[in-house]
Order: structure tokens, then C-alpha cells, then sequence
RNA sequence: GCCGGAGUGGCGGAAUUGGCAGACGCGCACGACUCAAAAUCGUGUUCCGUAAGGAAUGUGGGUUCGAUUCCCACCUUCGGCACCA
């Protein structure tokens, strides 16, 4: 038998063959531990790329070792399928977001499913589908009458030329301007829902009982940003009876006051700002809100700021201290007001010194000279006694944050006593956005009545679906709004004219709960099947980009607590082992993309190499977590091994066996060994190092053949175990070679992961190297069970060693047990 | 500016508790096969040096018998960011 591989024989083959078997199909089986592996589901562009295949096929790999490994393995697919491309191309051509999302979906099963994974199918959800988003629709109602799901005002990015909402990615440049005519965007104030993920900030700052990636834990934490501090109320001085009520980490600091700074959005600057200021402070805020955040973030830029006229009076000592606005306060943090302490904060100490403002040192560093507010060069944040503070002269502060800090908890208790403030804590973490001004996403299911104000439409009325015929043209507002008749409806309280609303939901809010509607994708009468939710969750290992860290994974953790304190989801996590794929760049070493033109389809490689090929050497050519730039001609390393490793297993049962015992024991030996490499990594998710060990591996087979072991027990064993160790990799051809060629029974994918034999694997003999004074001088061969004194001689009786010894005795011999030896001299 | 990764041959990378740096692969060179080419097979391939030997894991220090690995400072680069009061 010498036929040669043709994976575009094969592969289709058994494509059919497993999809006709039903052979990944995942049922619940109670005999089974089970494992839900998920991978982070696409959107469908139209076309998948080659990012979907390096996040997708090691996940499969990964998934169909645990199914070797006697895992009821279940690992679905679906589409994300809402989402503002659909609806562009609808505004540019016509094509109806619904048309063109169902052909792309058709379009990328297909290439899903020459990619060689085991999804199973019948388990597939497409969020566009009323069958889903009814439930998106339905949990939004359940956060709705459980308090979490709320109206508020809130800024958007608009272009006053297009009339029409923009997403952050659709506002370019500096000038912040449209993408599509240019127009320079404004912000506009709309009424929008909300859903308190603030509520869960604490819990979601503990990651027990999951296996996340440090670096995800970093990026959340760090996101929701928990800091303590106080609340300190000042009042405004003359005639507006206002109160600001300010947060500060540094509540020890606050006779340092010498200025306010509140955020130009602040509802008090139009109360309190004095007529003469107007203008200045007007113009100011047009040009705050005109900022991009990245402007707004430039540490390097000049500080700015205006003068409101008016003055707060610093509860503490009443001090009299001017109230300026600047774009450095921001709304969206703490109470969007702060206390200015310059001779203590680096922010307040730059805009003090540019405005002329006085400095008040109140912290002394100890064992130094006194701080002087006028000649200061830099803000003091470091630990110290309090000085020129009242009572509190004296005590200590150090540079712990909060609580641990006695002199921050000593005032912040005082404040308390007399009523000038409290203990508060504050997150940079927002409630979550959900409103979009835009047709295609999940209607959000809530009617408006003058009468009786918002109510949710009834459960049995579910799903509002989304009208057909929408005319595209961009308005300004959702295109459900322009619709002539599908907002009018009735108030499910009074049964008197209402209306529905017209914003959408944010596709985030589909892709929070998409792995539940996995498990019963069709099931009627609830978001999921309760049996099937009792057997699957939570998820085992959730794959996909780092670039969720923060959005995606934040929001689904937030979910899954809100539907447990409701008693539909169990447990505190939805996914317990967290696992994220690097970035594949293009052969320029930047990012793909069209523009760049350095895009590589998948499909033309699959045409060229076969998905075998091309699986292996994605988890090949870098480390899976890290990503690197694509190499057109590296990939034929990887198909020249599946080459390789296809001939010698077709050709090996015809060669006589002439085998030495000793190149039979080196066979089990090196294929042991293999193996349990292999099956580490595969724990770690070490892709790249399984393919390198199974070329290693062949390289020796190939050795070994040449030693005439072809057709002993030792060879078939290394056959059989070399194929099941490609099967999770190389399915497609591990499966012929598996069924073909070894002949063994159908399917090598249900196959029990083998056995490391530890005695087969252990090394009869061993080379340790030998270092005179930490550098290498040569190296020994024993046996494996000698003992540190027979090392130790044979070590000084080399000659090698003698020569660098000069007739000296040693001053200390280090002997690593089976490792190395080093000789000091 | 802050936070978090990463810097190892021409290239992608390996080194799993601090113990032989460069596994495996790409590329390249030479050789075999071939009329020739492709494919395939074999040999070699960190740098300097004819060699003995020496140097080398971003840079500079430190700890250690021994450092790619641990510590300190710095540089470069990638990613995240909402000046976080």
C-alpha cells in the first residue's frame, strides 16, 4: 500500500460519515462525568477567518481529549447574530438585515463544519431568530421586575448631518468626526435602560471557585475599581442653597481644601454659576463635551478649568473656597465633584500652579523640612503627620489606602460624628447601557403608557417581534419609531392606547446567556430546559479573546448572579475555567485586515493543505495564548509531518521484523514518554509542544524502522498510540489511519485516551552533564539507579575534569540527583 | 500618564521546582535521487575563532556553586484604559 495522502478525499468522507452517525452528538448521560466546553461564538460576517479557526480548533482539540479521556463532552455553535454591520449594509444597499444575516449564517456553517470540530449541531442558537430573542426579551422583563433594570438620561455620540445615533467605532479622529460624511458629532441627551451591574460590583470582585487567567482577574478588578474613601458634603456659600457632596480617598487631607472642581456636566453648574461667569463657563462646557475621552485622558495636556463665581464653604474649618469646573472631574465616577488638595494630589497640585490657586500643605513627611505651598515642585502623596488641621494635628498617616490607614479612618469617623460626611466607597464600574437607537437587535419588551408609565409587555405576549418592512433611511431615531403602525399598542394595565419602546438591546445582552439556550435550543416554554441545565452547567472551559475581559465576560458573570438571585440559574459562576487564544497577525506582523491586504482566507488553505493540515499547524506555530504573525511557509512544515507520519504508518506493516530488543525497548521508551508529554499538555492547553513532541516522535519511528522494528508488538503499539494521540489534532486523518490503514474499529474519536505506562517510559540510563565551576566540561553516562557516590567519582576521575582540576582538590562538589554536577574549584 | 503582558539564532518558538540554552519547525547551505525540476531522503546550520577556546536569552546591577527562570533599576514593544480624586 502506497498511496499517498489526500486529505481532500478524506476529509469530506468522513465528515459525512460522523455528521450521518450523529457521532458528536451530546445527549445527557448520567453513567458519564459530563463537560461543557464552549468557545466564544461568531458573528457572521459572511465569511470565517482565519482568528475564528486559531480560537476554534485547539478548543476542539482540547475538547475531544476530554472525550477520549471518558468526558460526556457537549461543545456547541452558534451566531451572534444581531449587531450594527447587518444593519449599515441595510442603510448603504437595501438588503434587509434579517436576508443578509440568514445567508452569511448558511454560508459559515458550512466552513464551520470543514474545519473538522465536533459541534454539535442540533444544539445550535442564532440570536436573530424570534425563537431566541424571545428569551432575551423575557429575561429582560425578569431583571425589569426584579429592580435591576432601570430609565435614565445618558449621553450618546450623534451626527447632526445623518441624523442617526453613532457607536464609539463609528466616530473618527481627533475632531471626533462621523465616519461616514465627516460631520463633527454632538452628544445628545437621551433616556435610556440601564441594568445595575453595580449592584454585583463587590461580589464580582471574588473569583472563588474559578479558574480565570490572572490577567483577566487584573482587568476586572481593575475595571470595576473599588476605592474607599468618604463622602463629604459642602455647602455652597450665598444665596444658591445648594449642597455638594464630593468623594474623596483623602478625607485626611481636607484642610488642605483650597478649591472645588466639579465635572462640566455637573447638574449644579447652571445653579450656581454666577452671571458674570456664564459665558466663560458655557463656552467651557461646549468644549468638554465636544472631548474625546482620549483628549480628555491626556495626562501630558495642559490642565484646564473655569471659574464657576461661586464658593463652597469646607465644612471642616469654613473656609471660603472658590468652585471651578474642568474636564479632569468626570461625571461618571464618584459624585462628579471633588475637594482640590494640591499640596497632596498631583492633578490639583498642576491646576492650582497654572491657575494661581494656593496651596496648603496639611501632611508633613517626617524628618523633614517643613513643606512650603509656595515653593513646592510637586504634589506630596506619601505618609506623614498631619499638620495645620485642627484636632487632628499630629496623627499619623501612612500610604495605605482606606481603611488601613489610621488617619484617613480617624477623620472619616469624626466626619461622621458631626455630620459632615461618611465612609463611602465608590466604583469605577458603571450600570450597563443597554438601549441602542437602532432596528436590528432584540426589541426591548416594555410599553409606555401616559397613564400608568412603563410596564413590561405580558410574559404571553412574548416575543415582540421585529417588524418586516422598515424603511432604512438614517432619521435619527430607531427605524422602529418611523414604522407606521408597530408601536402602537395597548397598555397591558389600562388597555388604553400605548406605546412600545423602539430602542433595541445591546447585543451583549444576547451573548450573556447563549450558552444556557445551548442546552435546549428549541425548548418552548422556557429560556432552557431545567433536566439539561441540572446535567451540563456550568461551563467547563470557556475559550476566546482577552479582548472580552471586560465587556463580554463581566457582563455574563453579572447575569448568571442576577438570574440566581432569582432562582433560575444555580451556583455562583457560569464558567468555571477561563482560557483565552492570542492574536493571529498577518505575514507583515500587523493586524489582518482588508484595508492592509494581508488577510489569509482559511478556505483557500483548506483547498490547498486540508483542515488537518491547517488545524495543526495553528496550534503548531505559536503559543496558543500568545498568537504570532502568520508564516505562509511554515504551515508546510505541518503538512509535510502529516505526510510523513501517513507514510510511515501506510507503509510500516510490510518490513520484516529484524529489531534489536534494544531498539524495541527504546520504542516503548520514547512513545511512553511522548505520551505523557502529550497528555500534560494537553491539561495546560500547550498546543504547540504536543505537535512538536508527536514530530519528535516521528523522527525517531522513522529511525527505528531503519532498525528493522517494523512488524514487531512494540511497532503496532506505536502506531496505534501515535494515531490516538493525533486524533484530538488531526481528526479527519487520524480516523482513516485509525479505520484504513491500522485497521481498527470505527470511530478512533470514541477511543479511551491511553495509558502511560511508567515503566516503559522510565530512562534505563542517564547523561549528566558535569560543570567545572558552572561551566560545561563533560558529560557522564550511567545507569539510572547509580548512586551519588559512583557519580561523584566517576565525575573526578574524568579527564576532562582533571584538566580543568590542576591537580587541586575541589572546595565543594554539588551533586543534583540525576541532573547535574557541579565542581567548585 | 496608569495597569497588564512580552523581549531567547535569519524567522516562529522550546527549556514544566534555580540545574546541559536553542527541542520541534520554517528558512538556508551542501549532498543523494532525477535528463531536469518538484516532491522525497541525508548532513549541517547561535555568534566569534583555523583550532584550543571564548561569548551569548533586551540593557545594567544583585542573590546563588549555578539565573532565560528569583530580586532591583532601566530600555523597547504589544494590549487595556474611564486624568479614578
Amino acid at each position: 500500500m502506497n498511496k499517498t495522502y489526500t486529505p481532500k478525499e478524506i476529509e469530506p468522507k468522513w465528515q459525512a460519515k460522523w455528521e450521518a452517525d450523529g457521532l458528536y452528538h451530546a445527549d445527557i448521560d448520567p453513567n458519564k462525568p459530563k463537560h461543557y466546553a464552549l468557545t466564544m461564538l461568531p458573528y457572521p460576517s459572511g465569511d470565517l477567518h482565519i482568528g475564528h479557526w486559531y480560537a476554534m480548533t485547539p478548543s476542539d482539540a482540547r475538547a475531544r481529549y476530554m472525550r477520549m479521556n471518558g468526558y460526556n463532552v457537549l461543545f456547541p455553535m452558534g451566531f451572534d447574530a444581531f449587531g450594527l454591520p447587518a444593519e449599515n449594509a441595510a442603510i448603504k444597499s437595501g438588503i434587509h438585515p434579517m436576508a443578509r444575516t440568514r445567508d452569511n449564517i448558511v454560508r459559515m456553517r458550512k466552513q464551520l463544519r470543514s474545519m473538522g470540530t465536533m459541534f454539535d449541531w442540533r444544539r445550535e442558537m442564532v440570536s436573530c431568530e424570534p425563537e431566541y430573542y424571545q428569551w432575551t426579551e423575557w429575561f429582560f422583563i425578569q431583571l425589569y421586575k426584579n429592580g435591576l433594570a432601570y430609565r435614565k438620561k445618558s449621553p450618546v455620540d450623534f451626527c447632526p448631518n445623518c441624523n442617526t445615533t453613532l457607536a464609539r467605532e463609528q466616530v473618527w479622529g481627533d475632531d471626533r468626526h462621523c465616519e461616514r460624511c465627516g460631520t463633527p458629532v454632538i452628544k445628545k441627551d437621551l433616556e435610556q435602560w440601564f441594568f445595575k451591574t453595580t449592584k454585583y460590583a463587590d461580589e464580582l470582585l471574588s473569583y472563588e471557585g474559578i479558574d480565570w487567567p490572572e490577567r483577566v482577574r487584573i482587568l476586572q478588578t481593575n475595571w470595576i475599581g473599588k476605592s474607599e474613601g468618604a463622602e463629604v458634603y459642602f455647602h455652597v456659600a450665598d444665596g444658591a442653597a445648594a449642597l455638594m457632596t464630593i468623594f474623596t480617598t483623602r478625607p485626611d487631607t481636607l484642610w488642605g481644601a483650597t478649591f472645588m472642581v466639579i465635572s462640566p456636566e455637573h447638574p449644579l453648574v447652571e445653579k450656581i454659576t454666577t452671571p458674570e461667569q456664564q459665558a466663560a463657563v458655557q463656552t467651557y462646557k461646549a468644549q468638554a463635551a465636544r472631548q474625546s475621552d482620549i483628549e480628555r485622558e491626556a495626562t501630558d495636556k495642559e490642565k484646564t478649568g473655569v471659574f464657576t463665581g461661586a464658593y463652597a464653604i469646607n465644612p471642616v474649618n469654613s473656609a471660603k473656597i472658590p468652585i471651578w469646573i474642568a474636564d479632569y472631574v468626570l461625571m461618571s465616577y464618584g459624585t462628579g465633584a471633588i475637594m482640590a488638595v494640591p499640596a497632596h494630589d498631583e492633578r490639583d497640585f498642576a491646576f492650582a500652579r497654572k491657575f494661581e490657586l494656593p496651596i496648603i500643605p496639611v501632611i508633613q513627611p517626617e524628618g523633614q523640612p517643613a513643606l512650603d505651598g509656595a515653593t513646592m515642585e510637586v504634589a506630596y502623596s506619601g505618609s506623614g503627620k498631619i499638620v495645620n488641621s485642627g484636632p487632628f494635628n499630629g496623627t499619623s498617616v501612612n500610604d495605605k489606602k482606606g481603611k488601613e490607614n489610621p488617619g484617613i479612618i480617624a477623620v472619616a469617623r469624626w466626619l461622621e460624628e458631626k455630620g459632615f460626611g461618611k465612609l463611602a466607597v465608590t466604583y469605577k464600574l458603571r450600570d450597563w447601557l443597554i438601549s441602542r437607537q437602532r432596528y436590528w437587535g432584540s426589541p426591548i419588551p416594555m410599553i409606555y403608557c401616559e397613564k400608568d408609565g412603563w410596564n413590561p409587555v405580558p410574559e404571553d405576549q412574548l416575543p415582540v417581534t421585529l417588524p418586516e418592512n422598515v424603511a432604512w433611511k438614517p432619521t435619527g431615531e430607531s427605524p422602529l419609531k418611523l414604522h407606521p403602525t408597530w408601536k402602537n399598542t395597548l397598555c397591558p394595565v389600562c388597555g388604553g392606547a400605548a406605546t412600545r419602546e423602539t430602542d433595541t438591546m445591546d447585543t451583549f445582552m444576547c451573548s450573556s446567556w447563549y450558552h444556557l439556550r445551548y442546552l435546549s435550543p428549541h425548548f418552548s416554554t422556557a429560556p432552557f430546559d431545567q433536566r439539561e441545565y441540572d446535567y451540563w452547567m456550568p461551563v467547563d472551559t470557556y475559550t476566546g479573546g482577552i479582548e472580552h475581559a471586560n465587556m463580554h465576560l463581566m457582563y455574563t458573570r453579572f447575569f448568571h448572579k442576577a438570574l440566581r438571585d432569582m432562582g433560575i440559574t444555580k451556583g455562583n459562576e457560569p464558567m468555571t475555567q477561563l482560557r483565552n487564544q492570542g492574536m493571529v497577525l498577518g505575514e507583515d506582523n500587523e493586524k489582518m485586515s482588508k484595508s492592509r491586504g494581508n488577510v489569509i482566507s482559511p478556505d483557500l488553505l483548506v483547498e490547498k493543505y486540508g483542515a488537518d493540515t491547517v488545524r495543526a499547524y495553528l496550534m503548531f506555530f505559536a503559543r496558543w495564548d500568545m498568537g504570532a504573525p502568520w508564516d505562509s511557509q511554515g504551515i508546510e512544515g505541518s503538512a509535510r509531518w502529516l505526510r510523513r507520519a501517513w507514510t510511515l504508518i501506510t507503509d510500516s506493516t510490510t518490513n520484516q521484523p529484524l529489531a534489536t530488543a534494544e531498539v524495541r525497548r527504546d520504542i516503548r521508551r520514547k512513545v511512553h514518554q511522548t505520551l505523557k508529554h502529550v497528555t500534560r499538555d494537553f491539561e495546560n492547553f500547550e498546543f504547540n509542544t504536543i505537535v512538536s513532541a508527536l514530530m519528535s516522535l516521528l523522527n525517531d519511528l522513522y529511525k527505528a524502522r531503519e532498525a528493522g522494528a517494523a512488524g514487531t508488538p512494540e511497532w503496532r503499539e506505536a502506531m496505534e498510540l501515535y494515531v490516538k494521540m493525533m486524533a484530538p489534532l488531526t481528526p479527519y486523518v487520524a480516523e482513516e489511519l485509525w479505520v484504513n490503514v491500522l485497521g481498527k474499529p470505527y470511530s478512533v474519536h470514541t477511543q479511551p485516551w491511553p495509558v502511560v505506562e511508567e515503566e516503559a517510559a522510565r530512562d534505563d540510563e542517564i547523561t549528566i552533564p558535569i560543570q567545572v565551576n558552572g561551566k560545561l566540561r563533560d558529560r557522564l553516562t550511567v545507569s539510572a539507579d547509580a548512586s551519588e557516590a559512583q557519580i561523584k567519582a566517576l565525575a573526578l576521575a574524568s579527564a576532562a575534569v582533571q584538566k580543568y582540576l590542576e591537580g587541586q582538590t575541589p572546595k565543594k562538589v554539588i551533586v543534583v540527583q540525576k541532573k547535574l554536577i557541579n565542581i567548585v574549584v
